[in-house]
RNA sequence: GCACUCGUAGCUCAGCUGGAUAGAGCACCCGCCUUCUAAGCGGGCGGUCUCAGGUUCGAAUCCUGACGGGUGUACCA
């Protein structure tokens, strides 16, 4: 049920009555609660086209207007604005209804597709690090919401387990003699040394390169090498991904080295084509308005990132049968991007009708406006970062209330990896942003906590009403309408994140949600003597729809709640 | 140099498919706990939406230019 769509038909209908053959119809949220729920600007659009008074087109509109469903009342206002207003009992049983369904009255797709969602990406040969995290929790809430939403989600998680960086690895492994088990619980510490190496001995970085070469041409004993560290590699990830609530899994893992076989196809169909010329030894792919070519082979034969992702984008096309691809890749990666799907399209790789995106985002900052790093300069570790906000949460848990250990545990892991996430989900993905532990974790404002803690609020009052909560809604007041109205916008919502890949505009009407359910709440009572015991189910109705409405939006964000804080 | 991107309250950010008096949170000031969790709620203070033009009935939003920040600019990923 759209309810944006149900009063679109109503004034399309008053259009047709009045006889103007009007464009697409599209009502807009009011601006502000005194203007109604929806409003409808078309008329002033109108005006010029057809040589009326804005005005005069909005009263014969509203002459013709069905009051009798949906919208209750309208009026004009301004230059020609329409106000609208939803019927109060129209709400309510649509209320009703969708608290009834499991899906909160949130329609499946008539159309679903199969989508393939690019995200997380770490680098085999290090530790995953702040950089990763926005990858992983936009791609994670991405595939969430189009899976919600009936299409087919295709994960992938393109890690980086191909170039040399493999052969001084395990180079090094092989110099220290051991299975590898041990020595690679700080991968990073390995990484750094094997780099130390390589960097001073001339025959350490000679064999490395041979190992290289070996790999790739299949020698037994390095795969297995290279396997077992991939495994090991992999497995901190998991960690991480665990930590995180991330939902990927090893099935999810299509590796860079997956496509090593269709590198050379790659570049045979586009030489076939006549689409590659010769540059300075290189193999590139020209345009005819740009100046920098996509390099599909080196000059010393060797292929590079975008033919790999070309061979990627094939598969994920024509294998996998994804109608919508998408990136969630770092913004500084665009021009990248833009250029190979430039190519997929223009030589075939990709059909027309597959939609390629890239899902861009900003970097992650530090308080003073540079790229977040430690104090001596490295990179932060993703698991350091989000123990870190466990531990920040629990004491922030401990100095409210007394919990049991265990309590206190459980609690700070979802409250503590959620502010994380939420801080980082919230913020419009294009834009860098400032990290920033105090405000993170202040909890105050459009932060998980807070919607969680309303969530708890409300699991609180149904702990002590205790018998079930049935019944039809009645709308007594104003709030009550306004939450209604907003509880019932969730599809659309939905929709339109998903259409532009935006977790912030969840969070922002989970905010939205929230703050009116807190309002609401403050002023109606719901189980306090006096009330009168409709308008106490009622309540409880649009409660609980409340709640369960914070449950899936963070669900979706991958976000848990708890029901006692 | 060229390209992309951002510039909104003291700070951190929404809003950007054009709509009415530009919104939050923090900070600061004031009020609300013997009654459903005060990690809450209400109120106040705070803006020439970087600047200059243009398009439009209407511009924070679209276009052009300037200034300022960030990023990218062929054999890394």
């Amino acid at each position: 049920m759209k309810l944006k769509e149900e009063v679109n038909k109503v004034i399309q209908t008053a259009f047709q009555k009045t006889g103007i053959d009007a464009q697409p119809i599209n009502v807009s949220e009011a601006t502000k609660p005194e203007f109604g729920d929806y409003q409808f600007n078309g008329a002033m659009a109108l005006s010029k086209e057809l040589r009326k008074n804005p005005r005069e087109i909005a009263s014969g509109i509203l002459e013709n207007l069905d009051l009798s469903g949906i919208v209750s009342k309208a009026e004009i206002a301004g230059p020609g604005f329409i106000n609208l207003w939803l019927n109060d009992n129209v709400i309510a049983e649509k209320c009703r209804e969708a608290r009834e369904d499991k899906r909160l009255g949130v329609s499946k797709k008539s159309a679903p597709i199969k989508v393939v969602v690019d995200y997380s990406g770490p680098n085999m040969a290090k530790q995953m690090h702040v950089g990763h995290l926005r990858s992983t929790i936009i791609g994670d809430t991405l595939s969430n919401l189009l899976e919600f939403l009936g299409d087919e989600v295709i994960r992938q998680n393109h890690i980086g387990d191909w170039g040399t960086q493999f052969g001084m690895l395990i180079a090094y492994l092989e110099e220290r003699g051991e299975d590898g088990s041990g020595s690679l619980k700080d991968l990073e510490q390995f990484y750094k040394d094997a780099k130390k190496r390589f960097d001073e001995d001339e025959a350490f970085a000679d064999k490395a390169r041979e190992y290289v070469v070996k790999i790739q041409g299949g020698d037994e004993h390095c795969l297995n090498l290279w396997q077992k560290f991939i495994d090991i590699s992999l497995g901190h990830c998991e960690e991480v991904y665990d930590k995180l609530c991330v939902r990927l899994t090893r099935e999810d893992v299509k590796a860079e080295s997956f496509y090593n076989e269709d590198l050379p196809e790659v570049v045979a169909d586009l030489a076939e084509e006549g689409r590659l010329k010769e540059s300075e030894g290189a193999q590139c792919v020209f345009f005819e308005d740009e100046e920098i070519p996509v390099i599909v082979q080196k000059g010393d034969g060797g292929y590079l990132y975008a033919t790999t992702d070309l061979a990627a984008l094939r598969y994920r096309a024509n294998i996998l049968g994804a109608k919508r691809i998408s990136y969630v890749v770092d913004a500084r990666q665009g021009e990248h991007f833009r250029q190979i799907f430039k190519v997929a399209k223009m030589s075939g790789f990709v059909p027309e009708d597959v939609k390629l995106e890239h899902v861009a985002f900003g970097t992650m900052m530090d308080k003073g406006g540079k790229p977040f790093k430690t104090r001596d300069g490295g990179t932060v570790k993703l698991i350091d970062l989000l123990d870190e906000a466990v531990v920040k949460a629990k004491a922030a848990i401990k100095e409210k209330d007394d919990y049991s250990e265990e309590e206190v545990e459980r609690l700070a892991k979802i409250i503590g990896i959620g502010a994380v996430k939420y801080a980082d989900l919230s913020i419009n993905r294009e834009s860098n942003y400032i990290f920033n532990w105090d405000k993170m974790l202040s909890f105050e404002g459009n932060t998980s906590l807070y919607m969680q803690y309303a969530y708890a609020r409300i699991q609180s009052i149904f702990r002590r009403y205790r018998g079930e909560i049935k019944g039809s809604v009645v709308i007594t007041d104003v709030l009550e309408h306004r939450l209604g109205v907003m509880l019932l916008r969730f599809e659309e919502v939905l929709d339109r994140a998903a259409e532009d890949a935006a977790p912030n505009q969840i969070t922002t009407y989970l905010y939205e949600l929230v703050t009116l359910f807190m309002r609401f709440y403050e002023q109606n009572p719901i189980l306090k003597e006096g009330v009168d015991e409709e308008v106490k189910l009622s309540r409880l109705v649009l409660a609980d729809m409340t709640a369960k409405t914070i449950k899936q939006g963070l669900d979706i964000l991958g976000i848990d709640v708890v029901d006692k804080l």
